[in-house]
DNA sequence: AGTTGCAAAGCTGTAAGACAAGTATACAAT
DNA sequence: ATTGTATACTTGTCTTACAGCTTTGCAACT
């Protein structure tokens, strides 16, 4: 049994007569892993732009040395970390990052942990004090205005529940926006596709709509005046008071996959 | 040319004496992401367990119907989220959700965008202010103790300067985690490890080092007195000077990526 | 000349078969 | 009861094949 040792580990006490040390790490990794790193690594040194194209999948078998479908699943990789796009007879292409493959990211250990909505709009919240603090700096009239744009739809938009909270998130994008930091926004626009998950079904209550209205207007007339620690201090008491609006409920997705269930009933694991 | 339509789009201007909107989204997607989506369903909603075994790959392929390279791909995209890990002879298995996924996603979308250090510095320093802020309603002497030996140890490593900064990232990790919020944990974690690796060659001044103990000294103290904002303000503090100690370097990953790019000579996209 | 139409080539999506290497399990021998 | 082995199973990889889609190029036509 001597024989089966355990990779990337020293085989210290297992035949000890003959002391050779032996370097397993050599291609540790499956193959389609190994090759899906290099062109993920080529992709984001800056070598290659986006909307470039990629050599099609025979090529670079032939290129890598490899099959072609080590080369598919490579790409079916690089296509879920969200850096190529394939289109059928079309080849693959690298594309622009999408913030929402960091939201799935965030979802996914959001689901696997249970974090609680109450922990997720905790951190929602101090982003976007950090958001509005930033964005006192450096808003322009031209930017307030924008603002204010959303904040008079979101006004007349009394009668669709969906439209009204979508454009709540609007108003809270551009916000993030305006901090000038982009990690920031992808963070507030993360949190706050999770928190639209996690509360779909949960439906604020009418008052709170005029009651984010008038708070964002409280906000832009803050951040006008360039206050940060105000502005910060004010989009921290409108999403607190946001957030009581909700009535978390901890019985989440009982009954949402249910369908999924049946389709795959044969699933025994 | 008419033709060609983008999907997903209204075809407004072309073809306008016929106004049909067709629904494209049927089966839009490949097979092998609809069954990484089905699986993935499977597993986030709480009905399968971590370390629970998945059917084997001819077994999948015969109950989703389909070849057994589709379930390939599907296992590459699931193994590409963190979701399950596949071992050869053994089958896969659902894996504990790693905090790394976030950070690598965060990475990608940082190096894309050209984010610079200053601005994940400037997310950083809010998110561990805020976890010293909530860190100081539910520190106990043993957390409190647990700090002060991180920071006895890094107090002694004066000479090995790779150790000092590990341990004092270890440092702030656990005052992360002292705050209770996971997600925030995780998201300290990832500034954390996307800096380390934007400033690998960057090192600190051997003043920095001595401050670093002392503030981590004054954090200790002020977090065992209860006070939330003066813990925020003191890590706010001790994390902007820390930001300052770095001399940002713009011309990044220059000479990182040779030998890859030579190994890859024949990509010639 | 410019445009249209078509055909061929190229590419991806999927299927099926095959084999090597590793793992797990059952069974036999000690 | 433990150890060793043999068998079945599973994954990693390769090969071949074909259907459907896209691009390209050429040819015909206005």
């Amino acid at each position: 049994m001597c024989e089966k040792i355990e990779k990337n580990k020293t085989n210290s006490d297992c035949r000890r007569w003959i002391s050779i040390e032996i370097d397993y790490n050599i291609s540790k990794e499956v193959l389609c892993d190994q090759i899906a790193d290099r062109i993920e690594q080529m992709i984001l040194s800056d070598k290659s732009r986006v909307g470039q194209k990629l050599p099609s999948e025979q090529a670079l078998a032939t290129g890598f040395g490899v099959s072609r479908p080590v080369i598919r699943e490579a790409l079916a990789v690089l296509r879920a970390r969200g850096l190529v796009e394939v289109q059928p007879g079309g080849g693959s292409h690298i594309v622009p990052p999408e913030p929402e493959h960091v939201l799935d990211a965030v979802n996914r250990m959001t689901r696997m942990l249970h974090i609680s909505p109450e922990e997720v709009y905790e951190v929602r919240i101090w982003l976007e004090a950090q958001a509005a603090h930033l964005a006192a700096s450096n808003a322009t009239e031209e930017k307030l205005d924008e603002l204010n744009v959303i904040n008079r739809r979101m006004e007349d938009s009394k009668s669709d529940v969906r439209l009204r909270s979508q454009i709540d998130l609007e108003f809270h994008q551009k916000l993030a926006e305006m901090s000038g930091n982009r990690l920031l926004s992808i963070f507030v626009q993360s949190m706050n596709g999770i928190l639209q998950y996690m509360l779909e079904s949960t439906l604020r209550l009418p008052k709170a709509h005029e009651d984010g209205v008038a708070y964002h207007d409280r906000i832009i007339e803050t951040l006008r005046t360039g206050d940060k620690d105000r502005s910060e201090a004010i989009v921290r008491d409108h999403l607190m008071m946001s957030m009581r609006n909700f009535e978390f409920r901890e019985e989440n997705e009982e009954e949402l996959d249910n369908e999924t269930d049946r389709k795959a009933y044969f699933l025994s694991f």
